[in-house]
DNA sequence: TTTGACTTGACAATATTAGTCAAATATAAT
DNA sequence: ATTATATTTGACTAATATTGTCAAGTCAAA
């Protein structure tokens, strides 16, 4: 696997790494320190905007960064069901069945 | 693939197999029969605790039921996610990895 | 043409999420 | 040790999303 990392551990190693302070990144989201602190530490989850400006700001990918993004917004949903590997994988199956016909329709 | 249907679909299906009308098995649920037959078609999401009623009351499998309403409301999560189809993925990796470490703990 | 089943949409109540702020805790330089 | 700066914590507020009611509307069958 390539990355167990977490998106906030991310964040953080990569605002150290640059040397910028929470102060100094929150300005640029317009938020709290608090929040970003929050979110670096997981402790809540940021917006999609919020991800977006924080992949801009410290150079990070944000095809990548938006992925695992997603991704623990989706095990969020599911963190406390039992059926919910299961559900992942039925919904992977109905979305690749989903793109499957709108692929057929968008030549239209 | 098994069943493609809405969980709405299988849900209003049912319970026209069955005889009942909105306003017995929205009695069952203690919710007015405007919201189930927004459930039925799709219009609303049913929550947890509605789900599994409705599979009592239904007689519908409890389990195939949870699964296909839990996918739903991961693929309502990612609708409209260009990247979904890939954070799916990651989030399928990511669960197994996590419980793989689980079982591995259970048995200390 | 009325009756019963379902649908629709405006609205209200409630829950969840996103944010601020100030005080508490580190961390680090004098 | 003392102060200065960075981060964390938690109580509180604001904004948004979810869940529900209700009444009026549509539709089909008797």
């Amino acid at each position: 696997m390539k990355n167990t990392k977490l998106v906030g551990e991310l964040l953080r190693e990569k605002r150290e790494e640059k040397g910028l302070l929470l102060r100094h990144v929150s300005a640029e989201l317009d938020i709290d320190t608090a929040i970003l602190s929050k979110i670096e530490r997981s402790e809540r989850k940021a917006t999609k905007e919020q991800m977006l400006k924080l992949a801009e700001v410290l150079d990070l990918n944000k095809e990548d960064l938006l992925v695992q993004y997603l991704s623990e917004k989706i095990l969020y949903e599911i963190k406390d069901e039992e059926l919910g590997e299961k559900a992942l994988k039925v919904a992977e199956q109905q979305i690749k069945y989903i793109n499957k016909k709108n692929k057929g329709i968008e030549g239209v």
